[in-house]
DNA sequence: CCCTTAATTCCACTCAGTGGAAACGCTGGG
DNA sequence: CCCAGCGTTTCCACTGAGTGGAATTAAGGG
């Protein structure tokens, strides 16, 4: 027969391992225990298949159990993981120093970030302080791509094709404001392309600048620099914007050699 | 039929997922790409099956697929699930802003860890440095159960069954000076059961000293201190220990407290 | 002690997953 | 320019691994 069969193992991918993905990805930040009927919530799954699937994620070392509350949590395993990725990664490797060292010099928070689906991830995020002690690096946190300087420059760095599928996204998410949102996300790419950096205020009393690292073979990347507890005015988002385009310059001559 | 027929969505787990989580878990730290035949030969699973499950990784975003080389490496979303997992640990919540008070107060490292496996894997190790920009904070970051005070704490906390059930797994391993390594590590579990704590020179002029956290409902932690650029001294050893045993009290109280 | 609510196990059905083999597509050498 | 060599992906017949609704068991709550 002419027919064209769908054989299983076929283009799809394997549905209980993305399933098991899914079942990982429904412990957001924040949330410590899950049960097995709230993941089957969280992800649509029958409760049978996530109990299953639960028990083998223990075996896996993926999940701890929680015996007395019949939940589950993410065991140690993901960060160690996770730590695999970020020593491996020859980006943070190159420029992880030197983003430490212009944090210190400049006094202001630099970050690196990459997308994670509609969010984008930071790989590491220095946050200055005057106080020592309270100097920090995250890793891994999310932040939404649409408002923020990060996710806008990855949507100016990242092809065509992918960035009108990430836009359709958020349209499709929220409901409200979407048409003036989704032009203020065109303006920043717009200035990406003529200044080298977009500068957002997400979050009050920040002010952040950020902006597209390419590199063949590699996933798009997005540096920022932020200042805390400042009002937002334009003298200051290009003096900001010309420390980055500098910084970002520095980078990328690194990691040109390799 | 009595014949104790074994349905295939059994007690085993799903093997595909099995699989796939032993594919992210063949991305050890400073690997940066893998191919699938790289992935095949450290994982044993036949290539083409190798191949099927690193696309469906890549559907699921915890891959990215560098196709110029023909290779993957761990995706960002590992972080953010990494991420996820800090943030949600009650643990590493209540204590890790003591860790770092007490870090600072006493100028040196402090750690939190759990198992992997037979590994043990910092929460968070906050490395106490003179020169400010220099200290740092990692997480994720993996040392063997067996050579290390944290480990050793660790195996002191856990059930009688896991105890034995890990010191056959490192007999298995390392064929060499079984022997002499496994009495040292009874000894180690000795002195925290004698002290509170144990000492173990694992890194040299490296003095770290452990002690078990056990809670019900959450794994075993180990909680550690360390000091660099000593000579190790049995009375350095037992001043480290009091601090220790000072600062994981305040710490059960505070975690007392649910 | 019984009743509600949720997790787990059971199990017949079937299609999703498998892996050996064949096809593909680089890459460098002659 | 063509070919050889090698690693990756696709093909596909086979089958048992995985599925999910129903039954069962276990855990609080009154």
């Amino acid at each position: 027969m002419a027919q064209a069969r769908r054989y299983a193992g076929g283009i799809d991918g394997n549905r209980s391992l993305e399933r098991g993905v899914e079942i990982l990805r429904a412990f957001r930040p924040g949330v410590d225990t899950l049960g097995n009927g709230e993941i089957a919530e969280r992800t649509g799954l029958p409760r049978s298949t996530v109990s299953r699937l639960t028990r083998t994620l223990v075996n896996s070392g993926m999940l701890d159990e929680v015996r007395s509350e019949r939940a589950y949590r993410l065991a140690a395993s993901v960060i160690s993981i996770g730590h695999a990725m970020r020593t491996g990664s020859p980006v943070l490797n190159a420029i992880g120093p030197m983003m430490r060292a212009e944090s210190a010099r400049r006094r202001l928070n630099v970050g690196l970030a990459t997308a994670d689906r509609t969010m984008m991830v930071y790989l590491e995020s220095i946050r200055y302080s005057p106080r020592a002690a309270l100097r920090n690096v995250v890793a891994g946190q999310q932040v939404p791509m649409e408002l923020t300087s990060l996710g806008r420059a990855y949507l100016a760095g990242t092809t065509e094709t992918e960035r009108e599928r990430l836009l359709k996204q958020f349209k499709r998410r929220s409901a409200a404001a979407t048409r003036a949102l989704l032009a203020e996300v065109r303006r920043s790419i717009s200035a990406v392309e003529r200044d080298g950096y977009c500068a957002v205020s997400w979050q009050p009393a920040v002010l952040a600048v950020a902006t597209p690292i390419v590199l063949e073979g590699l996933p798009v990347y997005a540096l920022n620099m932020s200042l805390q507890n400042v009002e937002r005015s334009d003298a200051l988002a290009s003096e900001l914007g010309a420390y980055l385009n500098a910084f970002a310059a520095r980078c990328k001559e690194v990691l040109a050699g390799r």
